[in-house]
RNA sequence: GGUCUCAUCGUCUAAUGGUUAGGACACCAGGUUUUCAUCCUGGCAAUCCGGGUUCAAUUCCCGGUGAGAUCACCA
């Protein structure tokens, strides 16, 4: 068996979203899955009009932090660099005139204009557009200064496909389609083809974009004499609203971006081969691992799939409870809130150990957290606006804030005892837990949620517990609260 | 408009010529000594429509309809 060779080949014109990671995921998976598998990056930058200064960064980074990592690319090198299509042009250009010599290749001489023209006439008879229809019949030599056409042969074709199965169109779709611009570079039509088989690829992995075309690159490869790589076509990845493809108008985010928000690179990679791609059980959450070694293109679904956030959300909450303690720690090293910056490793992992149960999104850890760390403001309304603790009068509350007070002023901060304390407390004052730690809890978080009572009492610690309590009935005890 | 493709709960999906059409997210209800979350239990909810083949069709075939892609000196 061949070495399994794939690609992710996009144009450096924008950030990577979801779409082109999935693409660029399915390739990686295809060659690591094989012993001798490669994958490889190429850059199609063929269009210097749309290329977008740092996006090869931007894409490089984006692969690096979802550990989809290349063998080959433009930044590492490999057998059959560069893999940058401006450094190719050369590469073409020889490739070009191997059609050329073949009779297969031909100097495009009419003006945009004209094009246009043969395009509005086609259109006002209500027929279909082709090129070939108006190919000059004694075209000049072609000196680079006119695009280079390609001359096709229009036939019907029937193909396989991975995931779509078998295509078939008629000759219709067939025409003669710029290999060469007239700014000397190629277009991806021709180099991408080129490109795959100077460096060998036998799978292409692509968006559904391209199956329209592929009739034209079979076309092709008979006219270069070349055996065609396996094709595989991947549905895309629809926006949440709407029916529309899945793109930067329709609000697609850069997939850093979500890194930054704190969703976990397991998270995206789980989630992204998940939308169109299962392995037949009812399993969920998949590792890398896992997917190398159970992914298979005729597994991957042929209709578009949506972009479900809620779902993506539910999934990182998965993901970030797998997670041990340490390794959490190591990835929300820059979520922590401001004020956690003088607080000590262990304190911080013992807050961490309580609210991983809680964060969906590494960024929630300040919402989550910002009271282990800093004073919080008392907010009295809400304990007026709590159903149960509205009904306490003054007096009341006073009373157990006072005895919580006192109770845990000669309790180990522990949780164990805590709890033990908190419960005596619950006998003495004859109170309901819903009522009486709500209180405490209010007490000493002052927040709309906290972990449980007795370790969140325990973690805070009695000097911060037992100021807390003090500040709260000063508060009650002053009528203008 | 031409061409190609696709079609199962709101969403991601599983399955099969014979099933109570399964799971997950979301949503709703209940439980776990406070809150939020986790966790557990339960609930709601789908085979686009019409023909045909068949004892039997969601599954196979045909036709509609709907959706997507593409028709560039973009990839």
């Amino acid at each position: 068996m061949t070495t399994i060779r794939t690609r992710y080949a996009p144009s450096p014109t924008g950030y990577m979203h979801v779409g082109g990671v999935r693409t660029a995921l399915f390739a990686f998976l295809l060659a690591r899955q094989n012993n001798n598998g490669r994958f490889i990056l190429r850059l199609e930058d063929t269009d210097q009009k749309r290329e977008v200064e740092g996006s090869a960064e931007h894409l490089i980074k984006s692969l690096n932090a979802l550990g989809i990592s290349y063998d080959e690319g433009p930044d590492i090198g490999g057998d059959f660099a560069p893999y940058k299509q401006s450094e190719r042009l050369d590469i073409y250009k020889n490739w070009a005139q191997k059609l050329i010599d073949a009779g297969r290749a031909y100097a495009d001489p009419y003006t945009g204009d004209e094009i246009q023209a043969f395009r509005d006439q086609a259109r006002a008879a209500k027929q279909p557009f082709l090129y070939r229809n108006h190919r000059p019949e004694n075209p000049p030599v072609w000196n680079g200064t006119t695009p280079l056409r390609f001359k096709s042969d229009p036939k019907t074709y029937a193909w396989y496909d991975e995931v779509m199965g078998r295509l078939t169109t008629g000759p219709e779709v067939i025409d003669d389609f710029i290999l060469i611009k007239t700014d000397g570079f190629p277009t991806y039509n021709f180099a991408h083809i080129v490109d795959d088989a100077e460096m060998k690829i036998t799978h292409i992995i692509r968006g559904q974009e391209f199956i329209s075309s592929q009739p034209n690159y079979l076309n092709l490869y008979e006219a270069l004499n070349l055996d065609h790589p396996i094709f595989a076509t991947v549905p895309h990845i629809m926006a949440d609203a709407g029916n529309k493809k899945l793109g930067k108008r329709d609000g697609a985010k850069d997939v850093l971006e979500y890194i930054k928000d704190g969703y976990l690179p397991e998270t995206l990679i789980n989630f992204i081969a998940s939308m169109g791609w299962n392995d037949g059980t009812e399993q969920e959450i998949f590792s890398m691992d896992e997917l190398i070694a159970k992914f298979s293109l005729d597994r991957v679904q042929r209709s578009g799939a949506r972009f479900d956030e809620k779902r993506l959300l539910w999934m990182n909450g998965q993901w970030i409870r797998k997670l041990s303690l340490d390794d959490l720690y190591e990835r929300v090293a820059n979520f922590w809130p401001e004020a956690a910056e003088s607080a000590s490793l262990d304190y911080k992992k013992q807050v961490l150990a309580m609210v991983q149960d809680r964060l969906k999104v590494l960024s929630e850890l300040p919402l989550l957290s910002s009271y282990f760390f800093e004073e919080p403001t008392p907010d009295w309304t809400m304990i007026s606006n709590n159903k149960q603790l509205s009904k306490l009068s003054n007096d009341e509350i006073l009373s157990f804030l006072d005895s919580a007070q006192n109770a845990l002023l000669n309790c180990d901060h522990n949780p164990e005892a805590v709890q033990s304390t908190l419960n005596e407390l619950l006998e003495t004052t004859g109170q309901k837990p819903g009522i009486l730690f709500s209180l405490i809890r209010l007490a000493v978080s002052w927040a709309p949620f906290s972990p449980a009572l007795n370790e969140t009492i325990a973690v805070l610690g009695k000097d911060k517990v037992q100021a807390r309590l003090k500040l709260a009935i000063e508060i009650a005890n002053n009528p203008t609260k």
